[in-house]
DNA sequence: AACCGTATCAACCGCTTCGCA
DNA sequence: GTGCGAAGCGGTTGATACGGT
């Protein structure tokens, strides 16, 4: 016997959300939280599965959400988790306040791997491309591997590199690790009484967002108003971006090795 | 102005994990 | 200990926007 689909897909609507099927959901959850994602789009009097409502809900309605660009920083963190944890978003998104693990997955696919390969780098390993047969043009010179430009000494580098010619994803070991490590759990769990301010392990603890703080109830707008205030919900919740600081500058420190200008 | 290629990102799909009976 | 259902996660796809020719 199979297992039974998600939902019951006969009927059932596909694609995009509309700015309606937002205001559903959106007053449904914060009048009513969730108990089981799979009756949420019936009582929201919505033609979608659950598993979709939780989707939309996560990754573009939750209050705490920062929308726009990733910071320096965010970019700089995601590059230091990704080194440690490899393609674990959820991991990775618990430890950005505000940012889903889709939204990261979709920038890393789209600008940081780009970027790295661009300079030369694995962005799978974080190591240089090609170590193995090294091309004889070596300029720009080959960068530290992504997880000892920051921490380890030669010893534990070349013990780290033999590791990771074994296993393509790089895992390092617990007293490697210098970045925060992601909590037990990456969860946001959504409870009636915390839909409002839906308990993150670390976004809505370190956003805490209340309702009552929300910049603007998105609900109430329809979707031209949201879009409309874009800027204003980006500059009301993007964390002020970067510092100057180029994310990549810790895989040269000297610039002088790679167009920076077509970081964006 | 029209066409084409590329970039971006929301959403879907299928597998895994977790919790409960 | 086992099986089932729900939730979570990561990979992939498809629609749309954008820029270049």
């Amino acid at each position: 016997m199979g297992r039974q689909p998600c939902c019951d897909k006969v009927g059932l609507k596909k694609g995009p959300w509309t700015a309606e099927e937002d205001q559903k959901l959106v007053g449904f959850l914060l009048t009513h939280g969730h108990y089981c994602w799979r009756v949420v789009p019936k009582l929201a009097g919505l033609l979608r599965c659950g598993k979709s409502c939780r989707l939309r809900w996560t990754n573009y309605l939750r209050p705490d959400l920062k929308r726009g660009l990733l910071s320096d920083e965010e970019q700089q963190l995601v590059i230091d988790l990704h080194a440690q944890l490899g393609n674990r978003w959820s991991k990775i998104a618990a430890q950005l306040p505000g940012r889903t693990d889709n939204e990261i997955k979709n920038h890393w696919n789209t600008h940081i791997k780009k970027k790295l390969r661009k300079m030369g780098i694995d962005p799978v390993t974080h190591r240089p491309l090609g170590q193995e047969a090294p091309p004889p043009l070596q300029h720009p010179p080959p960068p530290p591997t992504a997880t000892s430009w920051q921490q380890l000494d030669g010893a534990e580098r070349s013990q780290q590199a033999e590791e990771e010619d074994v296993k393509a994803v790089p895992l390092i070991q617990p007293h490697e690790v210098t970045a925060v490590p992601p909590t037990a759990s990456s969860n946001c769990s959504v409870s009636p009484a915390s839909v409002i301010s839906p308990s993150c392990s670390s976004s809505s603890a370190a956003s805490g967002l209340e309702a009552a703080e929300w910049p603007e109830p998105m609900y109430l707008l329809g979707m031209d108003g949201i879009m409309d205030v874009g800027s204003g919900w980006d500059a009301g919740f993007v964390v002020p971006g970067g510092l100057g600081v180029d994310p990549f500058d810790h895989y040269y420190p000297d610039p002088a090795g790679f167009d920076q200008g077509a970081w964006p």
